[in-house]
DNA sequence: CAAGACTCCTGTCAGC
DNA sequence: TGCTGACAGGAGTCTT
């Protein structure tokens, strides 16, 4: 489910009860996650003390004395503290086993398309996070900045604005209802879209996203409480997952495409 | 370099 | 009820 909302309210959840705490022990059920969970992880990561807890794009990046471990939830993980009678399930990977208290944070993953990575003392440098554009809520985010980078690019927008190089933690969901907010068709080549047109985008980025994060921020206590209660992702969405239904906006039926293999949800009417 | 296809894996759901 | 195929919130890697 995650996408940067998912992630950053994960993060907010999972800081208070972790920060500061001394990791006791990891128990690794499966290593065979996007990439293989590092042999040496539990030896890294020994007796280290977890300072914070920091989010780059969609990456979770957990600061211990020792380094850096970073975490991506992929399409279908979850972290969660648990509490240490609750049984683990065939989806539950890895146990990080927490302080006096023995505070268990639990790493879910039924697709396995998540990552557990050890990036030592130097984080900025890894492959996966040193070409990663801008994150999308700061004010290095700017419309003259997309324009600038969507010089020359045929790519669709909405690939554009997926491109983690280009702006960080857009996925299928939030890039739909972004370009569905600042009426852009989603099939527009990137590099002919007026600045003024990439200035209303980023607004529109930017209000969707902090819009999620508040919403994911109230269904986050019964996150971390670890009863995983569902309808956890009940958004207001314009567009998402309403294909054939009315546009909120003009009352057209929303259309549906392909877009490199992803459902893309539009209004022909409002986007254009 | 850019763009598109393919890939990893499992759960769910529509259709028969 | 059971089977089959399509599809799902990601993104690295390979091919063209």
């Amino acid at each position: 489910m995650p996408e940067l909302p998912e992630v950053e309210t994960t993060r907010q959840g999972l800081a208070p009860h972790l920060e500061g705490q001394r990791l006791n022990r990891i128990i690794v059920r499966q290593r065979r996650l996007r990439w293989p969970v590092p042999d040496d992880l539990s030896t890294k990561l020994d007796q280290s003390r977890l300072l914070r807890i920091s989010r780059r794009a969609k990456y979770l990046l957990f600061h211990f004395e020792t380094g850096v471990m970073l975490v991506h939830l992929g399409m279908s993980g979850s972290l969660r503290i648990v509490s240490n009678n609750n049984e683990a399930g065939k989806h539950d990977h890895i146990d990080f086993i927490f302080g006096n208290r023995q505070t268990i944070l639990r790493l879910t993953d039924p697709r396995r398309f998540g990552t557990v990575l050890w990036l030592g003392k130097a984080p900025d440098t890894h492959p996966l996070l040193n070409k990663l554009g801008p994150e999308p809520l700061d004010d290095a985010f700017t419309g003259n900045g997309l324009y600038r980078r969507s010089r020359n690019r045929t790519i669709a927008v909405k690939q554009f604005i997926m491109d983690q190089t280009i702006v960080t933690g857009i996925g299928n969901i939030y890039a739909n209802e972004a370009l569905f907010k600042a009426g852009i068709r989603p099939t527009r080549a990137a590099g002919k879209i007026s600045p003024q047109r990439y200035q209303k985008l980023v607004q529109a980025i930017k209000i969707t996203l902090r819009a999620a994060i508040r919403q994911g921020g109230t269904t986050l206590r019964d996150f971390v409480g670890g009863d995983g209660r569902p309808g956890y992702f009940k958004q207001q969405l314009n567009v998402y997952g309403r294909s054939g239904l009315p546009c909120p906006n003009c009352g057209a039926p929303l259309r549906e495409i392909k877009q490199s293999g992803r459902t893309t949800i539009f209004c022909a009417h409002c986007q254009r």
